[in-house]
DNA sequence: GATGAATGAGGATTCATTCAT
DNA sequence: AATGAATGAATCCTCATTCAT
């Protein structure tokens, strides 16, 4: 009975285990060669299935493309969602702490790459543009226009104007997303002291 | 009057005039394809020359990749060593009109889609990395480390620690280049005002 | 009986079969065309496969080219490595049969052909050249060597001086494999009794 | 008028030096390449000519390859037709001189390579294959038939049936030559003295 | 005649996708 | 479901030949 239990998870959950693994695989081969030079084969090899296989589960390569990115962006996603819900203040002392895990979870080698992947791609696949947008950009955009707008009002900003301009508070963080794939010595190796420098610049103490 | 002289030209120039056509057409088609997806019969069609054209002035796709880069690039490049030359002061006044024609430069049609591209393509040519870090990145943020320098210790600086991270000074521009090819829509409809904004925050009056 | 095992065979038989009916293509469009000019689409054709097949088995145009020449020449290196051992004599009587056999197999329509072609691209491929020596021609002159000077010592030869030219005694077997490539009309068409005068010149009764 | 006279010699022989450049680079260019790897671009370059000039003087790379071959031969070809004329017997003595000429003709670096050249393609240009069996092959046959009876008649043969297969005769000289292509070194030093064995083999003293 | 830039058909090779097992 | 052999369209690049100058 536990046995059949067990075989019965099995059945349903290798599928979800595959899947996994190819989209893991998928990620990885992605990363490193873009989604042109990227091969199904190897991401099928990675996976340890055959090629076939990849196609029992996504319908082709661009559609695995997006499920991976989906996939790896979700959590991401979903901390942006919440992350800054039920803030009604906007000080630095609330935002830093977001901000750094924002970044800390940006820069990871779990996301980082797959964010500058999307940035790569997203100019030639409007849909992924899109996607990108609408579920990232656009939330975080939105919520921290609302709450600099708080921020402001209490006096908090060294300048109101920066409730207009939420991108100027963003900025820093792209560009150390971006940096860090193109030159990774370059890199200040303290990304967190310049971003605190960043902050001073916006908040008032 | 010397009738002559303009068909002496033709021959010489129509080559050179060639070799423009081939890396315009090779511009548009990279820049909407990417590296691995631009096709040489496109680049050779909207250049209104045979494919094996092509490869009398290109050894081949990557060469002319490359060949394309650096002739877009080139003002800008030289823009960018001799924008600052000769400045021994960094204030808000000096800075101002000077990046605001960075900015122009890098967002006008002509460049912002080639540094994007360039972006985009960095990450998997290391040799196109190492050429943008050497001619643009570099030097840029050598000069401005100075210029921040004698800013700071004239005491314009809203923060003298802004000497440490030239980047941020730079951040707002690489945002709004990356963010026009993703979704143009959210460019704010007037970049210089938050560029004023992002110098206010930098520099004292 | 097994039906069973007839299908399971196929598998795997079917990927040789395959094998075999490429390389037999490729034996005819080489032979045909040579090196250069022969033409993958049309192995293919002729094996009755799609153009990618070919590529699943051999990994480029020359491997192809090598590992036919390989196949077919195998029995013959293997013929002319075993043909001569245990002979401790080479009168006429031992050596006429041997090269009758060898002969005939030269000349082959299996065999003939491809000694040509290989011939014809020894001279631009170094590495096929190399290996037509070192496995066919120098294990026939050094064993031959051997067995003339026995002859010799026995005094079987004509003329002892033989024993240091075992061209000598292959080169109408060449003659003749060159010959029938180039003009058929002008092989004698009983190449045996050219041989026996051959031998009868060379050895003594 | 002495100087008129040495521009219009130049004129009309201008072409043909420039004729003889064309064709001697194309030997080269086709020894070291064969038919179908030369490279017209290569023979301009070495005839000192524009690309199209060679087709100024050839109409396709065919018939500069036939003509090539004509004009290196010709003098072989003539050699070979008056060489054995009016000789009524052919002892050794007789025979020897005119072998060790054609030998050292054929193995010569100027006519060797081409000969091997000819084996080479003649199997893949029929046109080439009859030109060398009715210009060389042929006559040469021939003539040694008529002369091999007469020398048989004589009672110089070892053998008298070798009047029946002249081809014996010239086998070790094909040998050599194919030989020399494949592996110089397996080229005896001494040609010449396995040639006297033939000979000795051959005719009575 | 001479030039060499331009042409474009043609070839080797790759790889996403399909399908028989 | 899983496999991986087979497919063939698509791509970069070459090079004999042509043609405007």
């Amino acid at each position: 009975m536990n046995c059949d239990d067990s075989k019965k998870l099995t059945r349903a959950e290798k599928a979800k285990e595959k899947r996994v693994a190819i989209i893991q695989a998928a990620k990885n081969e992605f990363i490193s060669k873009g989604f042109e030079a990227a091969r199904i084969d190897e991401i099928a090899k990675k996976a340890n299935v055959a090629k076939g296989t990849v196609y029992l589960y996504f319908p082709n390569k661009e559609t695995l493309f997006d499920e991976m990115i989906k996939t790896v962006m979700m959590p991401l996603i979903n901390n942006i969602r919440q992350g800054l819900d039920g803030q009604t203040q906007a000080t630095k002392e609330v935002y830093e702490p977001v901000f750094s895990s924002l970044l800390k979870n940006m820069l990871s080698p779990e996301v980082g790459p797959v964010m500058r992947l999307m940035i790569s791609e997203a100019i030639r696949f409007p849909k992924l543009g899109d996607f990108f947008r609408r579920e990232m950009v656009a939330p975080m955009i939105e919520k921290q226009k609302g709450l600099l707008k708080c921020a402001a009002q209490a006096g908090k900003l060294q300048n109101p104007a920066i409730a207009e301009y939420p991108q100027l508070l963003l900025a820093p963080i792209l560009l150390t997303v971006v940096w860090q794939g193109l030159f990774k010595q370059f890199v200040p190796d303290d990304v967190s002291e310049m971003m605190k420098l960043h902050f001073e610049l916006m908040f008032k103490n």
